[in-house]
DNA sequence: TAGATTGTTAATCGATTAACAATC
DNA sequence: TAGATTGTTAATCGATTAACAATC
């Protein structure tokens, strides 16, 4: 709430891969490691890490270089992963499914209450354990289940309709996989992942090779 | 081969959104547009707009704006999506099987020729009527179809392995699902999806909301 | 203590926005 | 022609890198 300076969209975007790095180097054992020796590991340099870090705060000691297990619990804090978060799915297609069964979601702490759908073959249905719930249920599930996160996994001709009507639930964020932009008032957070984009820039990428 | 000035990942980033705003025009029958017009649309500045387009040409007209299907098939060309590219998945998982039966991709000419997975009870079915086929006939199917871009959707663990065996068998591009960087010889074009990192950036976001 | 490495300020580099002459 | 809007240069803003004093 105080909220001091804006954190710049580079530096949270590269938050998540500090995180993945420091998880590796403490499963391995590392105990400490300094900017310098990180930078070589993840290609970049060691001023940026330095420069992302303490926009948080100072997590480090002159001369020792940074304590990976406490970094790495800093790091989960920054990113609000120091909590669960209740989640649903709403698409039980080949994308909802797989996101349902990929566990370390869960393992982070992204809790999986219910996956919906309006396919009524699906009705009653479980994807791991998790049941599969119709469209008209989904405001009310919402409110009771303090849900935080939707996964979108529609269609994009329905996305925008869906988009509000979990918006109007009281829904904070938006994980959204549908091929469009949602709209939303700025309350609502919204997290694209258009897959479609990405390959399209691979794609750009192979045709203007040389780099 | 020219290669004149290095286009930024920023403009890169972007334009598959231009594009995909277009596509959306052209189906609704639009035929012109200012960028003015089009960056109310978009929540971009129009500066922007004409600022990315004119690193690749001078596609509009003073006084006029840009013809809507002209500019739509010159950014298709920029993307390299004006011609086919032969894919084939490795891990016929779940996010492997979403992206098989996902016919967009294959709309917009990313032809998928086969599906991999080291899972013997998999072998000679099919995925949408693509083949199943065991790893161990990766490398030649590779050079034997012209393949140009793999997509891995298999575990982190085995993913730095298979990076670098279809790297050897000459691929030009992974399109990588696993939660690890691949760390492969330049030439080799990696477009990342880390979906995990996507998920702890909206929750960073929720954890910091109040912008 | 001497050496190492952070935290932070300053310098550089690049990206975005503004402005406007060119021109359709 | 007059009005509109691009293409492009200049100004601003922000992000990255370099440098180094502080300090463990």
């Amino acid at each position: 709430m105080e909220e001091t300076k804006k954190i710049s969209a580079a530096v949270i975007r590269r938050l998540p891969r500090y995180y993945r790095y420091l998880g590796e180097l403490n499963e391995s054992g590392v105990q400490r490691i300094s900017s310098k020796e990180l930078s070589a590991k993840m290609k970049v340099t060691a001023s940026q890490i330095r420069q992302d870090l303490n926009n948080f705060g100072g997590f480090g000691q002159q001369g020792y270089g940074y304590n990976v297990k406490y970094l790495y619990d800093e790091i989960a804090k920054i990113l609000g992963i120091d909590r669960p978060h209740n989640m649903i799915i709403i698409g039980a297609g080949n994308l909802g499914q797989a996101i349902v069964n990929y566990e370390d979601f869960e393992k982070r702490g992204f809790v999986i209450k219910g996956v919906f759908d309006n396919n009524p073959e699906m009705e009653g249905k479980t994807i791991r354990g998790i049941p599969v719930m119709m469209m008209d249920a989904v405001s009310d599930f919402i409110k009771r289940n303090e849900i935080e996160i939707v996964a979108l996994t529609i269609p994009k001709k329905a996305a925008k309709e869906v988009g509000k009507l979990v918006a109007d639930a009281g829904i904070k964020a938006i994980w959204n996989f549908a091929h469009t932009d949602l709209n939303l008032p700025d309350e609502v957070i919204v997290e694209n992942v258009h897959l479609s984009e990405s390959l399209m820039r691979l794609s750009y990428t192979i045709a203007n090779e040389g780099r």
